[in-house]
RNA sequence: GCGAUCGUAGCUCAGUUGGAUAGAGCAACGGCCUUCUAAGCCGUGGGUCGAGGGUUCGAAUCCCCCCGAUCGCACCA
């Protein structure tokens, strides 16, 4: 169809009916209205400008000249679009093309590019995922998902900040909370995890081996909760977010860069002359690269900061051979975007190559009102109680649904209800209600649709029915710009509108109690639709079940 | 003060990257079940796309400048 109209502008040009010169590339799009057309393009209005001329007078050149077996007629129309009529043939082909795609239809041919690695959560095991987290596992999970359909080599991974300050407090708190547990008198640290889960945590050291610890030092037993403490968190981490139908390639723990990967990665910071010594401490000189200061890398105490083996695990990725990485962030980490691509540069790596995707705050609803959250008070929603008191198919959707530049307003009410409400209900009862009407087909002795070629979907005339054809023949372009964008709530949406189509399909026709051929086409259309619906369900991390 | 993201219907948000009459859900109102799931369908009302300026055939979209919201601006992570 493109190089129809490109064949047609190439001949105008030739005739000396419009000017010659580069062309941009035939774009089609879907007319507002039914009047206009099939589809349409605005090939002529994109190069009026280059050529010097009236769009409508190009558009008129190319009509003149197309030609196309697939085409009815075209038109031109407005300010200069080109809309075309198709034959009935087509829709009737496009039909048989998705149906006989099956479940495979939404997945595109693999793509000529080295891997990409996404990396997202990242929370430290420290005590329970929060809702902020779950937006991150949602949309993680989904461009994941989204990339492989795509047709992308793509790989994820979870960075467990298992070292440093942030462990140490762990095990400083989960001290405090055993110690508490014998009656002893002991001051919580001051920026010490107060979540409940740690008083879980020391009860159940308490539970398994009593007192045996009581006699030891503090050192010496914050050593040995740390590592209890440590793993029980992380299996938990783990845990809920398998739930939570996330998981990874890779768990990539912090540990094993200390200390010869981050010592190098400074090694090679010194070399370039991007990190040099200041009252005791080492900095790298990231204002060279647009930041608003230069950044410690190891304090005057000795010890790195995060920012020391963020580098270094950055720089592991790149050695590993990805040439393109995604992190998926909390927007609340904004600021820390151009030291580490400054880091990336000062190593040699294309700051490019490094994509990192901010993830806007979540703040949940309830009667109205806005819950608080805060992980000081441990009175923050987890997500592991959000799936509880939701269910996972409607937390995701919520978290999916909105673009993720977007802040979001998470109305628990509306997630929980199970009605027409709430979108994600919507979407898995057109799936349930497809999966009904095959069962009611079965029982009423209908024959099943077999291979494309023996079903005749030309049979296929109702407005709804055209409607659905056209939907699902755009979802692998659908698929495509998801993952462009990095837009999974272009899924959703695109899962909502086709469920709506459906709906309407169902409120107008039959399947049951009409002419065998036509029952067999529709159950064809049907059954493309819902291997649509799971795909586009399935992308999102979404259940699309069989009754409801 | 600097930076990031956002500002679209009463509310929550989409908007195919500059295209035709700006859409959806919720909320409101009115209809539709003796036939495949009413968790559904059909219809009605609802807009200065934050304000102003600019770019051009054409702007919710791009540029400038304001206003407002959220989040950041550590030798924390």
């Amino acid at each position: 169809m493109a190089s129809a109209i490109l064949a047609a502008a190439q001949e105008a040009a030739a005739a000396g009916a419009i000017p010659g010169g580069e062309l941009s590339p035939v774009e089609f799009t879907e007319p507002p209205s039914k009047e206009f057309g099939d589809f349409s393009t605005n090939f002529a209005m994109q190069n009026a400008k280059a050529l010097h001329m009236n769009p409508r007078i190009i558009a008129r050149e190319i009509v003149n000249r197309l030609r196309c077996e697939k085409v009815d007629r075209a038109e031109v129309a407005g300010a200069g679009f080109i809309n075309f009529f198709l034959k009935d043939d087509f829709l009737a082909d496009t039909a048989a093309k998705i149906y006989a795609a099956g479940d495979k239809w939404g997945n595109l041919p693999p793509k000529d590019e080295p891997p990409v690695m996404i990396e997202y959560v990242s929370a430290n095991p420290t005590g329970p995922l929060h809702v902020g987290h779950g937006r991150g596992a949602a949309v993680g999970s989904a461009l994941v998902n989204i990339f492989r359909a795509a047709g992308y080599d793509t790989k994820s991974e979870f960075y467990i900040n298992d070292a440093g300050n942030q462990m140490a407090n762990l095990a400083r708190s989960v001290n405090a909370r055993y110690l508490e547990l014998f009656g002893r008198d002991v001051v919580f640290p001051e920026d010490g995890y107060h979540g409940e889960d740690i008083i879980a945590t020391a009860q159940r050291i308490k539970d398994k081996d009593g007192d045996k610890y009581l006699s030891l030092t503090d050192e010496e037993r914050q050593k040995i909760f740390l590592d209890l403490a440590y793993t029980e968190k992380l299996a938990a981490l783990k845990e809920d977010l398998a739930a939570f139908r996330v998981t990874f390639d890779v768990w990539f723990s912090e540990r094993t860069l200390h200390d010869e990967a981050i010592d190098s990665a400074i090694a090679d910071l010194k070399k370039v002359g991007k990190a040099y010594e200041e009252n005791g401490a080492l900095w790298l000189k990231s204002t060279d690269y647009g930041d608003d200061k230069d950044r410690v890398i190891v304090r005057d105490n000795g010890v790195g900061t995060y920012l020391a083996a963020d580098i270094a695990y950055h720089k592991n990725k790149f050695e590993r051979g990805f040439k393109h990485l995604i992190n998926i962030w909390g927007a609340d980490h904004h600021g820390y975007i151009c030291r580490v691509k400054a880091a990336m540069s000062a190593l040699g790596y294309d700051p490019e190559a490094l994509e990192i995707m901010l993830l806007q705050m979540v703040s949940l609803y309830r009667d109205g009102e806005p819950v608080k959250m805060s992980k000081r008070t441990g009175q923050s929603v987890t997500l592991n109680e959000l799936m509880e008191e939701v269910g996972v198919d409607a937390a995701r959707y919520f978290f999916l649904m909105r673009s993720p530049d977007s802040q979001l307003d998470f109305d628990i009410d509306l997630a929980k209800k199970q009605g027409n409400e709430n979108p994600v209900y919507y979407i898995q009862y057109a799936h349930a209600r497809i999966k009904s009407v095959f069962k009611s087909a079965a029982e009423a002795g209908l024959k099943q649709p077999g291979a494309a070629e023996e079903i005749n979907f030309n049979l296929l005339q109702d407005e709804s029915e055209e409607d659905i054809i056209k939907l699902l023949s755009a979802y692998p372009d659908e698929v495509e710009r998801a993952a462009k964008y990095r837009a999974p709530q272009a899924i959703a949406r695109y899962a909502h509108d086709l469920a709506s189509l459906f709906h309407g399909f169902y409120a107008r026709c039959r399947v049951l109690g009409v002419e065998e051929e036509l029952a067999v086409a529709r159950l064809a259309l049907l059954a493309a639709t819902a291997n649509t619906l799971e795909h586009a369900l399935g992308l999102l991390g979404v259940a699309a079940p069989d009754k409801m």
